[in-house]
DNA sequence: CGTAATCTTGAGTCCAATCAACCAATGTGG
DNA sequence: CCACATTGGTTGATTGGACTCAAGATTACG
């Protein structure tokens, strides 16, 4: 009720497609229970089939698959206002990937009938839906494209230009945002040892690129850095 | 009506979600116009919006990001009985990449308004097909994985057990299947150059694992190969 | 303050890319 | 039918990017 602090999940659907204030109002309905949770927490177990949907709606999390030998890959970055297993199909799946809380996070919990029976009501708000997940998987595409062709230096900055893109929120780009990850963290979405992302920071920081320190990103010569990376944000734009 | 040779599209769709007699045939009603195209041909361009869904009914396909210094990453393979372009967000944004024959295919279009109502009264295919999205996003998070975790023999071994059980479609994994590949395609799949998917093709036939030779691949020693890949089959079944 | 993360730097190694031929199979046209 | 071009595969030598190992500097924090 309190429209004060818009719920960053309505905003972030809001830009995908234009939504009703009856849609709005659906979206406020949804939220069955929020919780916080602490940092290295799962929102979801790697193995067990989620039986809800939930919403981030503070922090950063993170979809990973962790090996024995404590190697992990992070498969995408979750920010404030990302829907989780809102695919139906995600009902009957084992996950293949852990979803993890990279920092404190307040988290919303929907039970997935009511989202479904919400939807199946709003069409403008399951066409945003759609287009939530649609962009989710264009960004896993990128960042498949990212690691299979890039080397650490373009890779490094390619992420960096797509994470501004995404946190602005399509107002053009941020050019100084926080990215709270540590270069371990970064280590694990890249591909590289964090000894190395540690080398790559640096360069581009003395290049006059991007500057990633304590969390805070500065993108110094975005024009440039678009060209290193060979940026495109066509795949971020509804 | 012939049952002879059953469409790879209903095979396929039923072993994600069983149908009903009446599903199958509604199946059948889907296609509007069936075609051949060349290798190399692209059933759908990039940057272009997508208005009409297909089906692959033969060959081999991929999605494909290109870029201008000729180099390219292969995103996903595709098989008979894969649909392409069914989500349906995916008709209002535009396409981040190509999806091209790499083998001569037989598709069949499938208009957009058409899949929406049959799926929409047909509650067990439309389960089936949602299955088969989420399968490939799961396939996309596993190749997201090996590109950012594996080194090349690894990666390579990891890539040839996939699609020995995605050929194989789920009765235990074939041990001598097509794959129709160049080693050059093979190169833009694993993010490799051809030389070296060249010695390591080799040495994993030297070993005794996979033999790839002539677009055929032996699976010599699948238990082998599956713990050097670190392989689990997971994330293919329904 | 002391302990633990995280970040930083350096030296050495190795995996995979690059560069450059060469071979085999296929196909084309004179 | 044979010269030739083309494509895909193979091999070797060399380079370089990223990893490894290891130690020190910083920062965060109880």
């Amino acid at each position: 009720m309190s429209e004060s602090p818009a719920s960053p999940l309505v905003s972030k659907l809001e830009r995908l497609s234009p939504l009703t204030e009856t849609d709005r109002r659906a979206v406020a309905d949804l939220v069955d229970d929020e919780i916080w949770l602490a940092e290295g927490q799962n929102l979801c177990a790697e193995g067990r089939a989620p039986d809800a949907v939930c919403a981030l709606l503070a922090g950063w999390a993170c979809r990973c698959k962790d090996f024995r030998d404590g190697r992990r890959q992070i498969i995408a970055l979750l920010t404030p206002g990302d829907l989780i297993g809102c695919d139906e199909a995600g009902a009957s799946r084992k996950a293949d990937h852990a979803v993890r809380a990279l920092t404190r996070v307040r988290v919303a919990w929907i039970p997935r009938p009511r989202l479904r029976a919400t939807l199946a009501e709003h069409r403008g708000l399951a066409s945003a839906v759609r287009m939530a997940v649609a962009m989710e998987e264009a960004i896993l595409r990128a960042w498949l494209v990212n690691l299979g062709q890039r080397p650490a230096y373009q890779r490094m900055a390619f992420f960096l230009c797509e994470m501004a893109e995404r946190v602005s929120g399509g107002t053009g780009g941020a050019e100084r945002f926080a990215l709270p990850l540590t270069q371990q963290t970064l280590a694990c979405v890249l591909g590289l040892t964090p000894v190395h992302v540690n080398r790559v920071l640096q360069r581009l920081r003395s290049e006059g690129l991007v500057d990633f320190h304590n969390g805070m990103v500065t993108m110094r010569d975005p024009v440039r850095t678009w060209a290193l990376a060979g940026f495109d944000n066509e795949y971020l734009v509804a």
